[in-house]
DNA sequence: AGTAGGATAATCT
DNA sequence: GATTATCCTACTG
């Protein structure tokens, strides 16, 4: 059974998300196989979405059709990618969290140093460190040729591995379990919710 | 093991 | 000027 991502990801985040796992992204000489996923909605009704308050230049391609990257850069020093899903007109996107390193490891461990090979795409900044994604690739489309490629599952993923849970990092939304990953991987985020910077 | 705090700059109000 | 879809170091027990 093959998976036609160009399907998958025209559907809801969400959907699209449970989807990616076991997909595998290719960048840099590196390829990782997805472990962790999180889904983001646009316009209203999700507050931890970048789009929520609309279209900006920085999210402008979320709103484009799905298939192409979005690319943040956030914390001052950290790049992170989503995958565009939905249809055009309308924002949402899929954060893509982490993954296993599967081919070009030696590559991976110079751009991220002396860590355990587990943890070299355990983060969307991690994830996006080991395969040397930055600005240029925003906006590029990754079906197709570009620089950074995303492709179906070697094997197909048993939904029964599938766990959802609230996602990691927002400020806001916790009730919806828009994090997806897979029970048992190694190289699925450990971060929990801490040092929110309350005001009091 | 677990967590608290700082680094650091683009983006938006 | 405040905030941030994070990561790393250092400290506590």
């Amino acid at each position: 059974m093959t998976t036609d991502l160009g399907v998958l990801l025209s559907g809801p985040p969400d959907v699209a998300g449970r989807g990616l796992l076991g997909c595998r992204l290719h960048a840099g000489g590196v390829t990782v196989r997805l472990t962790e996923v999180e889904a983001y909605a646009g316009t209203g009704g999700d507050p931890a979405s970048h789009a929520h308050r609309g279209r900006t230049p920085r999210n402008a391609v979320m709103f484009g059709p799905p298939g192409y990257a979005y690319v943040y850069f956030t914390y001052g020093m950290h790049w992170c990618l989503n995958v565009v899903t939905g249809v055009e007109g309308v924002a949402s996107a899929v954060l893509l969290r982490a993954g296993e390193v599967v081919d070009g490891l030696p590559a991976a461990r110079a751009r991220r140093g002396p860590v355990a090979d587990r943890d070299l795409a355990r983060g969307p900044a991690r994830l996006c460190q080991a395969l040397g994604i930055d600005r240029a690739a925003y906006g590029t489309y990754l079906l197709g040729d570009g620089p950074v490629t995303l492709r179906p599952p070697a094997e197909s993923v048993d939904p029964a591995r599938i766990v959802a849970g609230p996602r990691v990092g927002v400020t806001g939304a916790h009730d919806l379990p828009w994090r997806f990953w897979l029970a048992g991987e190694p190289t699925v985020s450990a971060y929990r919710r801490h040092a929110p910077r309350r005001r009091f």
